[in-house]
RNA sequence: GGAGAGAUGACCGAGUGGUUUAAGGUGGUGGUCUCGAAAACCACUGUGCAAGAAAUUGCACCGAGGGUUCGAAUCCCUCUCUCUCCGCCA
């Protein structure tokens, strides 16, 4: 959510920011309801007072024995006049409020102006995409064809879009998940959560899911419970409604979770294989920083979700999204990308996004800061560290042999029980 | 799932319709005292919104949302959560 106060300052420079997104939104009607909310509050208020005061004088009357009567009457009338304005004040800050919640984050402006991902920007590469002296397969074929994936019994036990995994298979994503847990654990201060797989409606408010895209959760109705479309959402709301001290920050937590998501909208789009199901497994990193750092946490939060493919030796890129393709709640996202070679292209495997104080906002995010105690919100950033589904699709594609068996990378192989290949 | 009890500031805890601008304590910050510290004493110690250049002022907030009343932490209704006992259960 954006900061009604700075709207209210700098409306032009915010309708700027916002034009580079290419969409059209409501700054004008945001005004209009800010300025009459303001003018209903200042008279409410003035009775309000008066009322108070008022109030306070009748037990001293009534003490004295004087006839209240015409007091009480016309406070009475003052009352309902007061419960009058009251619902009016409300209704238009329900209003004011839902507006907000549907205006995007205005971009970084080192975000490069562009219509859809077609203008993204490559920022850097790692490895090459390996020349293979035989026709590669697919991970889905490989999967199948070493025991390892069965999508035909996950759509029978559930449906299309479900994977199941197999013997090493079910092993080899159990191991990717470890992996990656260790390496932000030990070597980047993360600190390790197990939240809950399903979480409230203000979470998915607080972290922006709610209220625009609904649709793409999948929602349980009886306790108005969603399944985590990301850990990004426990473990964001982790701090909601709370005030932080600066010693404490910045804060580093990672979680595994598996992810769900309805892709309603991706229908026929990469329908085969680990890349875009209902259920996914997930690594995820999320820091909260003082405003003044938060540019540099991004830098390093990208970097240590890049240190796992360099790790696991798969060869990526890392693009900056340009305007038209950055996500709802955010102020600069890098994708990185890994080269899966049944696309022939590079693939996103983790997005790494800095929201500055959007959800901060909207979740009530704050710390106090150490020299003057004041309350300011934080900024929150966080990265898939990485999707877990994708590594291991990549894993088999880039690391198959001839004889359709996978090389299992070496750093994944102490969780492997030291299995050199998958055969 | 059934029965009962509860939810008050950073923390503990009083408060069942009107000088409560939420008593008192703990913790925290500043000060007095001290060579220094402890103790003691004094003062300060929430969040949000609105107005103001600022000092400051007004309004709201006692789990959440409604209601009764001139006036609600206090009374009524709904919901959420916590605790105890019972049932069920990995």
């Amino acid at each position: 959510m954006l900061d009604i106060k700075r709207i209210r300052s700098n409306p032009e420079e915010i309708k700027r920011a916002l034009k580079k997104r290419h969409g059209d939104y409501p700054i004008d009607k945001v005004l209009e309801l800010d300025e009459k909310r303001r003018g209903l509050l200042k008279e409410v208020e003035e009775m309000k007072a008066r009322q108070n005061q008022v109030s306070k004088e009748i037990p001293k009357l009534k003490k004295e024995g004087k006839d209240t009567e015409p007091i009480l009457a016309e406070m009475k009338a003052l009352s309902d006049k007061i419960k009058e304005l009251d619902s009016e004040v409300k209704i238009v800050e329900e209003e004011l409020r839902n507006i907000l919640l549907q205006i995007p984050n205005t971009p970084h402006e080192s975000v490069v102006e562009g219509k859809d991902d077609s203008e993204n920007v490559e920022i850097r590469k790692f490895g090459e995409p390996r020349k293979f002296g035989f026709e590669p397969k697919p991970h889905w074929e490989i999967g199948a064809n070493l025991g390892i994936l069965d999508f035909e019994r996950a759509t029978k036990i559930t449906g299309s879009r479900f994977a199941l995994f197999k013997g090493l298979g079910a092993r080899l994503e159990r191991a990717i998940i470890q992996f990656m847990l260790d390496l932000h654990t030990r070597e980047h201060n993360y600190i390790e959560m197990l939240p809950p797989f399903m979480v409230n409606r203000d979470s998915m408010i607080g972290t922006g899911q709610l209220p625009k895209f609904e649709e793409d959760m999948f929602h349980l109705p009886s306790k108005d419970y969603f399944l985590v479309p990301t850990a990004e959402v426990p473990l964001t709301n982790l701090l909601r409604d709370e005030i932080v001290d600066e010693k404490d920050l910045p804060i580093y937590y990672t979680a595994y979770t598996p992810c769900f998501r309805q892709e309603a909208g991706a229908a026929g789009r990469d329908t085969r294989g680990l890349i875009r199901n209902h259920q996914f497994d997930k690594v995820e990193l999320v820091k909260f920083s003082k405003p003044e750092n938060s540019y540099e946490e991004l830098e390093k939060l990208t970097n240590d979700a890049e240190e796992v493919l360099k790790r696991l030796g798969l060869p990526y890129r890392v693009v900056m999204l340009c305007t038209g393709d950055l996500g709802f709640s955010s102020a600069k996202t890098y994708d990185i990308e890994v080269w899966m070679p049944s696309y022939n292209r590079y693939v996103e495997i983790s997005s790494c996004s800095n929201f500055e104080d959007f959800q901060a906002r909207r979740a009530n995010l704050r710390y106090r800061r150490a020299d003057n105690g004041k309350v300011e919100y934080l900024h929150t950033l966080n990265g898939s560290g990485l999707a877990v589904g994708r590594t291991f699709a990549a894993i088999l594609e880039n690391y198959q042999q001839e004889d359709g068996s996978v090389v299992i990378p070496e750093a994944l192989r102490p969780y492997m029980g030291n299995i050199e290949v998958i055969k």
